[in-house]
DNA sequence: CATAGTGTATGAACCATTTAATACACACAC
DNA sequence: GTGTGTGTATTAAATGGTTCATACACTATG
């Protein structure tokens, strides 16, 4: 549990994109139990309210879901899981494609800069 | 000169970036004058003081300079201008890679998609 | 029933950004 | 010189998304 926050976004939608983040990769698993609003906030040193703004959006995009009195869970829906990791991934592509297509850049030259920097970043988490 | 401004960035680092990428393109050359303060928040709509701040930026990064009650030039600095291209390149590349990389794609499967989407928007372009 | 833990709701506070209203100094054109 | 258009500076106000403080409703537990 390590959210790592920047400045520039959010901080309901950072929590969003790290519970996403671990349901892409399988590290929460259908149906597991998740911190509750209060037990996250003090984990993660945010407003209680906060982490319902965050948790509250992943209920309507149907991640997560709540029985009276009990911590969220996360969906069993496997359609619903099996489209995080896509939706990440196009949105990452989507965003990154829009900010380069203005300045021209040859496809392969685009390529070569993202392969490099990828594998760079492999190194670090070794 | 149409910014196509988006919700969630502040403006002034949006007209900074519109400057970049004409530079960037070679759209804008060296010594090139472009529009006073006034002329260019009218042309945006936007108040004088958001182009003021924009073009204030500008200078202190020595894209542009200013000559007593003339409007701005683009700097005749080639080796600022050659990094421009290069710096808008690695931040779009960095951002790109720090938010996938906590997805574990294979570097072969992210290539294919920005392949395929930057190609698809080059047909959009045409 | 009382306590403590859930999720939920509402209104105020906060803060960066943006806009606004003025003012000043300078230079060129007429 | 007068007027108009530059850049520059200062201060205040409005805007809007985010965060905070607080209260409420419910349920299991003992």
């Amino acid at each position: 549990m390590n959210v790592n926050f920047n400045n520039r976004d959010p901080v309901y939608l950072q929590i969003i994109r790290y519970f996403k983040e671990k349901i892409a990769v399988g590290e929460l698993a259908p149906g597991e139990e998740i911190p509750s609003r209060r037990e996250l906030a003090n984990k993660l040193k945010v407003n209680p309210n906060t982490a319902q703004r965050a948790y509250k959006e992943m209920e309507e995009q149907g991640l997560i879901y709540t029985e009276k009195n009990h911590p969220s869970k996360i969906t069993t829906d496997i359609k619903v899981l099996g489209k995080v990791r896509n939706e990440l991934l196009d949105e990452a592509v989507d965003m990154f494609v829009t900010s380069v297509r203005s300045i021209n850049v040859p496809v392969e030259e685009l390529l070569d800069l993202v392969r490099v920097k990828y594998s760079a970043n492999d190194d670090k988490e070794a």
